[in-house]
DNA sequence: GGTTGATTGTTTCTACGGTTAACAATATAG
DNA sequence: CTATATTGTTAACCGTAGAAACAATCAACC
């Protein structure tokens, strides 16, 4: 309808006037991104895992013998891009390339024990980290939070 | 067909044997943002403003001779990365830096008439792409999603 | 069974967003 | 007037990621 001239006005500035930006769902999220992403990597320390690696052993141990296709599928990323969150893994003896009989093409990812039990430890200490992070929300909220977020998500696939 | 080797899907994993991750806000959230950003940018296409460049500029239009420290205190990131953000719009004819009588360092930020035009188009355009990719949301929802973002972002003020 | 097409892991290149540390110019406080 | 702080800026760097290419391997199929 009515769209105003586009050079109109912008003289005061009211406070309900950056409204535009504070409204938008993509500004909000990025911005609670940042932070959230920000204190996971505080919490996990200098040489910690990053998110991504610590996503990317989450699912190795929950899977047994994955693939890494199939894993950068479950992750959303390129396959090129897991070589790297693999080597990290690997060379933190998290994690072995195992070759799969019947498919030479193929490496299975495995957790070792070390792999299982630091993941275990990390869990911890990032699940005390929202808790920590997440304190200004209830479990409702924070139950709701991941629900709405899930939906986003699901329009991805 | 299926040969039962080793490559075989997980030995089947229940559902909720992933809980872990799917439960975390960080990962969800950090999924929801990856599409959310990629989206926009395909909808403000090849050439469009990025997002950073987008709110950068939603501020300018809004805050008349903003500084660059303010503008990136609002924005939370560093002085530095706002210059290429500032070049950037610069380059597009939507902003001008311009000195400060009383203060010699600080260069006010205007955005030029053709800069309230393009931005204005580009937040319809965002308007829109918000709207189509968060159609799985009722108006409600969103609004909360938009609340419970907020109380995250507060936390890192 | 040999050709065609798809898949897997990988490397390389590129791009982007962002931080840190330094710096010169300028302003402010004591 | 000196010491300190602030502003915009540059340069170096890091982390995440995508795109494109490639060799090895598998599957299809005629």
């Amino acid at each position: 309808m009515a769209h105003a001239t586009a050079a109109r006005q912008g003289a005061q500035t009211s406070p309900e006037d950056h409204a535009d930006l504070e409204d938008l769902v993509g500004y909000n999220l990025k911005r609670a991104y940042v932070i959230v992403d920000a204190d996971f990597r505080r919490a996990l320390g200098e040489d910690g895992l990053a998110p991504r690696v610590f996503s990317a052993l989450s699912l190795i141990v929950h899977i047994p013998d994955i693939t890494q296709s199939d894993l950068a599928r479950r992750l959303g990323i390129e396959r090129s891009g897991l070589v790297a969150i693999t080597d990290d893994l690997e060379a933190r003896g998290f994690v072995i390339r195992q070759p799969v009989p019947g498919d030479r093409r193929v490496q299975a990812l495995a957790a070792t024990k070390a792999g299982k039990a630091a993941y275990l430890e990390a869990l911890q200490t990032v699940r005390a980290h929202e808790a920590r992070l997440l304190s200004d929300l209830s479990p409702a909220e924070a139950e709701t939070l991941v629900g709405l977020l899930r939906k986003i998500r699901q329009i991805g696939d």
